[in-house]
DNA sequence: GCCAACGTTGGC
DNA sequence: GCCAACGTTGGC
């Protein structure tokens, strides 16, 4: 049987990184994972074509912007090496890498975001990570029930 | 600006 | 291995 399509929520600071951002360069490394379980989920649960929810953390509001695709598999992360990025880990080696990125491409931006106080008011969202207080991780894993009903919310077609 | 919730670091 | 101190994330 073949494997289910997995959903993921994955969350930029728009000021870092914005949907709008994304939409214009069609494509882009998902860099700065430095935390080892949102890394893990990357190496061993993500795989190409894996549809995302494209999350602005830190804005005002704070919500579902957009949606996006995993268009490749993990690979090592190639700031980690670099001693001028502020993702440098000195750690790291070419040999023996500590982190890893996705690439991911632009779906679509959504006509409003969905702020996090909407999810956290729907019933049908109940236990989705991102309503869960003090929830951090930049990468969560989403259930495709809780990922239509994003769309739903926001008004999306199918 | 505040602070909860973690994750990391480093002394022991 | 324990745990206190510290730093970061990120909502409010």
């Amino acid at each position: 049987m073949a494997r289910t399509r997995g959903h993921w929520l994955l969350k930029s600071e728009p000021t870092a990184y914005s949907i709008e951002d994304l939409a214009r360069d069609g494509q882009t490394f998902w860099e700065g994972v430095r935390n080892h379980q949102a890394r893990n989920f990357l190496r061993d649960a993500m795989r190409k074509g894996d549809l995302v929810l494209f999350y602005h953390s830190n804005a005002k509001p704070p919500g579902v912007a957009g949606i996006a695709k995993v268009v490749s598999d993990a690979y090592p992360d190639a700031t980690q090496f670099d001693p001028e990025s502020r993702y440098y880990d000195p750690r790291a080696s070419r040999d023996q890498p500590r982190w890893l990125v996705v690439d991911v491409a632009f779906v679509a931006c959504f006509k409003h975001l969905v702020p996090l106080a909407t999810l956290k008011a729907d019933a049908a969202l109940e236990g989705m990570l991102v309503t869960r207080r003090g929830q951090r991780l930049s990468v969560q894993p989403v259930e495709q029930r809780h990922y239509a009903r994003v769309l739903e919310l926001a008004g999306h077609p199918g």
